[in-house]
RNA sequence: GGGCGAUUAGCUCAGCGGGAGAGCACUUCCUUGACAUGGAAGGGGUCACAGGUUCAAUCCCUGUAUCGCCCA
């Protein structure tokens, strides 16, 4: 093996990506100590239309990281993955397909050719976004892969439906749904965005029954407000405040809704609002959901004026032409879009002088959040499910710590929506999606069985024959089969030894914009049918942003592709950034410098393991880290056991941020700069020597470790690595299946204090060069001044090290600083550079006169802690014996650091 | 209107009751035999503001300001 010089992703990835599928490295229970525990999770399903975005992106890679992580720690692991059938999205991307190849269109060829030209579709085009998941190193069973309208969640979905049903959990019910005229389709609450535009308030004037209108006399209408002036031709009545002064006296008259010839009458409503618009309010109880209660309220007919299209319905409109005498014009709007008639309407009013003023007006509009159009309250009978019976379980589960929320906070949102939960409308007017396992009979009487064979059954013995049954049209919510997932995934409802083993799921690491959508429903779900919660954790993890903040979307062009990314950087530097940058409740901002340098780390990384390799650091199969006899390896085995204790820490609490921080301190800031370079005179020296092959196994031992921990964050450059850097017979299995390190227990405080000497020693002397203007290539002396038998042990032990790193001629002993030595405080012990004649001694007293200031800043501030009664009193004992220590110390080095100045004088 | 969160170095962000940190950027120096996607040394912060609690506050509490998100 010979490593090449930088690190190319793009030739590796790919390959790695295969040899863990071809060795089957992510299959439940892979790597698992005999009897391990269990540790699951379930993919949040992404749409099965839907292409790798950033949220995805760090989304998985948390799961990964955790994934890997219990994996390597011998857990028996399931991370499921799969797709959902996205509904509406997906039926529009096949209707758009049928259109751009100029086929026949949905409708005319039918639900049953239609359905299968979906199916088509998938089996082509479905697998875009796992193989994106393969990319970014995800590892999931992919051999478990499941979608939500497979055979099994199918029929999961089926069982789920009949048993609600029959609890009366689900039920049919006519009331005003969120209506999107584009997909014609009902949806849900949450699918409804609401967007703030710019419209107009209109002023509308009603006159009243039984006078003559005349537009300069007030008293001959009443003016009512709206944003919606099209919908009036289904107005049923004008609602006022019963306090309202100017209007008080009205309520109980009719007005003659104008073009539409109506008499509706005038209600009194505390809905009105007096302080907006003219303080009188139309009701149009079939296309508003405020109005619609006022109308219950008031027992007030509910007009319908709109199709499933959002276009005029007034041609053969009953309910509209009852006790009507609409205007020829009105009924010439029949067809047209709402947005037309809206025009039409205002105009029709303008021209009999019944428009009293056009007030612009911002406010919020529902919008589909799939389709964008303008969601109409539409007037239809759905299928509910009562959420706020499978509500309460849930809610008690979070209460009762069954389930938590990390961060904790996201807890009060769960509450908060849980709590005010409305019925939930599952039913879709679609053809994409598991059709509603209803059937109707002949006098409309509603089988709900798991089979149509069983419906009929059913049919058959109430009406005493066989009779024809219908078989509702609608499919469900995709989300209804989405909150099955933790179970469906794993076979319910069959009993399943996935189950017993894996459910309830570890964790559910997931975005706050889906806790309603999905989380919740699990929640409900969950408990209802496995008596148990669904997930022990819920890891809510951030929103990611563009760099200024502002959240990606395709219209506003700021969208970061994270495949793009991964070709530019590498999927292990885009994986990295992510983790490093999860801190908990904070949003992030992703700037391309970040990436940037952590795909430096990774080419770091590379280039060690290169100088490992050039200096003959193999792998020493046994060799045994508790037996190392140098200071140097004895510390560096020391420091990785506090790698090792850091990450693991940082994992268990979900805190990736710090776990990356740590991994990355360790390998650049311990690993590279200080055990590499202290250990290369050692593994330069010509002659072999037992430190020197005990240096070469500990550097190789090292860097198993080191891959070892940032696989779970950098699977395929360590994967790689590990590979490359094989041993003689090769590695007993793929790094993904390797155990996780132990940290090395053992007493290394006597190394920790040897080296930590000799890293203070050459920093020491590379500061005061640099501030002295030492050129760099020039040699000089240092002399210890009246060291201890240890210090001048040390400093022959790392004689060379020190000469070589800190660019000295030689490390001699001296009882005294010489005359116009620079001096240096190492460890409370003193050091000198016998430089007079190179450097400005004055130079050299403004630098320690700076030094004694910062000192004595400090120590002003500790004697004030001190000195004050309070502090010693109160404050704990081991506050005060710190900060004690603290003074000693720094004491201890201003009389050191004037001692210096003292000697300086001599010669100046 | 209700709720949540943010405000710390030029930028992106950690930290969170007792010594202000990282990465990037910046300045100076270094092509020394792993790595210039590198090495070394530096500069830079009344931790938004005002009160309070405390022996002690960037950290806890209250309020103000600005920004962001969710819900109505």
């Amino acid at each position: 093996m010979t490593l090449e010089k930088t690190y190319q992703p793009s030739e590796i990835e790919g390959r790695i990506s295969t040899a863990w599928n071809n060795a089957g490295a992510f299959k439940a229970g892979a790597n698992a100590k005999p009897g391990a525990e269990a540790f699951s999770i379930v993919i949040p399903p992404p749409n099965v239309t839907g292409s790798l975005h950033m949220g995805h992106a760090l989304n998985n890679t948390l799961q990964d990281v955790m994934t890997r992580h219990q994996r390597m720690m011998g857990r028996d692991v399931l991370w499921q993955p799969g797709t959902d059938h996205a509904g509406i999205a997906t039926q529009m991307v096949v209707e758009r397909q049928l259109m751009e190849r100029q086929e026949p269109s949905r409708r005319e060829m039918g639900r049953e050719k239609f359905i299968e030209r979906v199916w088509a579709w998938k089996e082509e085009s479905g697998g875009t976004i796992i193989n994106q998941l393969k990319r970014l190193g995800a590892s999931c069973d992919f051999s478990r892969e499941r979608f939500t309208m497979d055979e099994g969640l199918s029929r999961a979905v089926l069982k789920v439906f009949v048993e609600l049903y029959r609890k009366g959990l689900i039920y049919k019910d006519k009331r005003l749904v969120n209506w999107d005229p584009r997909f014609q389709t009902a949806i849900s609450d949450i699918e409804v965005q609401q967007i703030e535009v710019k419209g107009n308030l209109w002023h509308l004037r009603y006159p009243l029954e039984g006078v003559a209108f005349d537009a300069e006399d007030p008293s001959t209408f009443i003016t009512v407000a709206t944003t919606r002036p099209e919908t009036m031709l289904g107005d049923s009545a004008v609602a006022v405040h019963p306090e309202d002064e100017r209007y008080r006296h009205l309520i109980g008259r009719n007005v003659v809704l104008p073009l539409v010839g109506r008499k509706i009458p005038i209600v009194g409503d505390a809905y009105s609002d007096p302080e907006k618009g003219s303080g009188a309010v139309k009701i149009t109880p079939a296309h508003d959901f405020n109005d619609f209660e006022v109308g219950k309220r008031h027992n007030l007919p509910q007009i319908n004026v709109l199709d499933r299209e959002a276009r005029i319905l007034v041609d053969g409109n009953a309910e509209f032409l009852d006790r009507a005498s609409p205007d020829a014009e009105i009924m010439a709007l029949h067809g047209q879009d709402r947005f037309a008639a809206r025009k039409a309407v205002v105009a029709l009013f303008e021209e009999k002088g019944l428009l009293a003023k056009i007030e612009p007006n911002t406010h919020v509009v529902p919008h589909g959040d799939r389709s964008n159009v303008v969601i109409e309250p539409y007037l239809t009978e759905q299928w509910y499910v009562d959420a706020h019976t499978l509500a309460q379980p849930a809610l008690k589960a979070v209460r009762d710590g069954r389930t938590k929320f990390v961060p904790k906070n996201w807890e009060k949102t769960y509450f908060e929506w849980l709590e005010n939960i409305q019925p939930w409308c599952i039913s879709r007017q679609l053809w994409w999606g598991h059709q509603i396992p209803a059937w109707y009979g002949p006098d409309g009487d509603i089988f709900v069985e798991q089979s149509e064979a069983e419906a009929l059954a059913a049919a058959e013995k109430k009406y005493g024959r066989k009779v024809e049954l219908t078989r509702d049209e609608d499919v469900l919510d995709t989300w209804f089969s989405s909150a099955l997932w933790p179970f469906s995934t794993m076979g319910w409802p069959d009993a399943t030894p996935e189950l017993k083993k894996y459910y309830p799921t570890s964790v559910l690491v997931t975005g706050f914009d889906i806790i309603f959508f999905w989380v919740a429903r699990m929640m409900m779900m969950g408990l209802e049918f496995m008596d148990e919660v669904p997930f022990h954790d819920i890891y809510m993890h951030a929103l990611v942003r563009d760099e200024k903040g502002a959240k990606m979307s395709k219209s506003k062009g700021n969208v970061i592709d994270p495949l793009e990314l991964m070709d530019e950087y590498g999927a292990d530097a885009v994986r990295f950034t992510l983790t490093a940058m999860a801190a908990q409740g904070r949003d992030i901002k992703l700037a391309k410098g970040r990436i940037e340098g952590y795909r430096n780390f990774a080419t770091k990384l590379w280039n060690a393991t290169r100088f490992a390799e050039m200096n003959e650091c193999r792998v020493v199969p046994g060799f045994d880290p508790s037996s190392a006899r140098s200071t140097l390896n004895k510390w560096i085995i020391g420091e990785t056991a506090k790698a090792i204790s850091e990450i693991d820490a940082a994992l268990a609490a979900y805190r990736f941020n710090d776990a990356a921080a740590a991994a990355y301190r360790f390998v650049w800031s311990i690993f590279c700069d200080w055990y590499l370079e202290l250990a290369k005179p050692v593994l330069q020296t010509d002659a072999g020597s037992a430190e020197r092959d005990e240096t070469r196994a500990a550097v190789a031992w090292t860097l198993d470790q080191i891959v070892k921990l940032l696989h779970p964050f950098m699977p395929f450059i360590t994967e790689e690595l590990w590979d490359k850097t094989a041993p003689e017979g090769g590695r007993p299995a793929m790094l993904a299946l390797t155990d996780w390190p132990a940290p090395v227990t053992g007493d290394t405080a006597a190394a920790e204090a040897e080296i930590n000497w000799l890293i203070d020693v050459i920093s020491e002397v590379r500061s005061v060069r640099t501030e002295m203007n030492v050129p760099g290539g020039a040699q000089i002396p240092l002399l210890l001044i009246a060291p201890s038998d240890q210090v001048k042990g040390w400093a022959k032990t790392y004689d060379e090290a020190l000469k070589r790193i800190a660019r000295l001629s030689g490390v001699d002993v001296a009882e005294k600083a010489p005359p116009g030595a620079v001096q240096l405080l190492v460890r409370g012990g003193i050091a000198a550079l016998p430089i007079a004649d190179v450097v400005d001694l004055g130079a050299e007293k403004t630098r320690l006169a700076k030094e004694i200031g910062k000192i004595a800043d400090e120590i002003d501030k500790i004697d004030k802690k001190l000195g004050n009664p309070d502090f010693l009193a109160r404050a704990k004992e081991e506050v005060v014996d710190e900060q004690r220590e603290r003074r000693a110390e720094a004491e201890a080095r201003r009389t050191k650091l004037t001692d210096a100045v003292e000697r300086l004088k001599v010669v100046i």
